[in-house]
DNA sequence: ATCCCTGCAAACTGTTTGCAAGGCC
DNA sequence: GGCCTTGCAAACAGTTTGCAGGGAT
């Protein structure tokens, strides 16, 4: 649990006015035991929820943007129409459960270490990710 | 290299008709030595710089779907706003370049084996993928 | 006072759908 | 002839943009 104190402080510190929305905004997405994934839609709807304000669906973009620019939220790498975010930014794996459209995080340690015996000339490894496709298992 | 009449079987035993349109797509992309990505868009012009005949953006979408369902093509998962597809369907794994928005493929053999210690219940695993994030070397 | 941020609507992009006309079996 | 397929345009969904008004410093 975070107060609104270090919320303001937080976005002060990253150059970002602390507006009313980025805070509310901070306060859906990170005052949480557990971290998450959302769309930009279901973030929507949550803060409505959570609020029963509502802030403008460009307003949401633009600030979830600018976390994700500061490093507050990573973009989950699946292939769908909809972008999805996670608050959970360790580095980790996940699994994709196609058959309820579904991700789970799968810790870094819970993954074994992962040799790539393939190199680019000029390039160098930022970071190495898996996605394990799951299925019903029938 | 493959001819007109192989298309013409490989249609016809997945169920498809042998359509003028599905032809050219099928020699637009495997008609090549060399297994490749592409999104749609890139498709379209493809066949009309190959053909200089158009065929639709409905029809192609169609098709790459019905090649995907079947199995001669598989839809890459890397987060964008279009979706990429690959000629080449056996596993592998890839190199996503993200300063030249550029992907890459890997054998499977260039990627060691992958333990994974976590399991959700009723769920099999269908696939492994890794995506390896490369970087300008500087 | 200045500059940044918000909110709305319009614009845009990739994808899907409905339907009439045409092609394959 | 019957059914599948194509092509066009319209519809759709997610996202981005332009701009006027409001808020933070």
């Amino acid at each position: 649990m975070s107060t609104t104190q270090e919320f303001v402080q937080k976005l002060r510190h990253s150059g970002l006015r602390p507006t009313k929305q980025r805070i509310k905004i901070c306060e859906v997405l990170f005052n949480t035991e557990k971290t998450f994934h959302f769309t930009i839609n279901e973030l929507v709807k949550k803060i409505e929820y959570q609020s029963s304000e509502k802030i403008s669906l460009a307003t949401v973009y633009n600030t979830v943007h600018a976390f994700e620019k500061k490093g507050y939220l990573k973009q989950i790498l699946i292939n769908s129409n909809q972008s999805y975010f996670d608050t959970n930014i360790s580095h980790h794996h996940h699994f994709f459960d196609a058959s309820e459209n579904n991700l789970i995080d799968i810790n870094n340690d819970d993954v074994g270490p992962i040799q790539i015996y393939k190199t680019i000339p000029g390039k160098r490894i930022k970071s190495v990710e898996v996605l394990v496709k799951i299925d019903n298992n029938n």
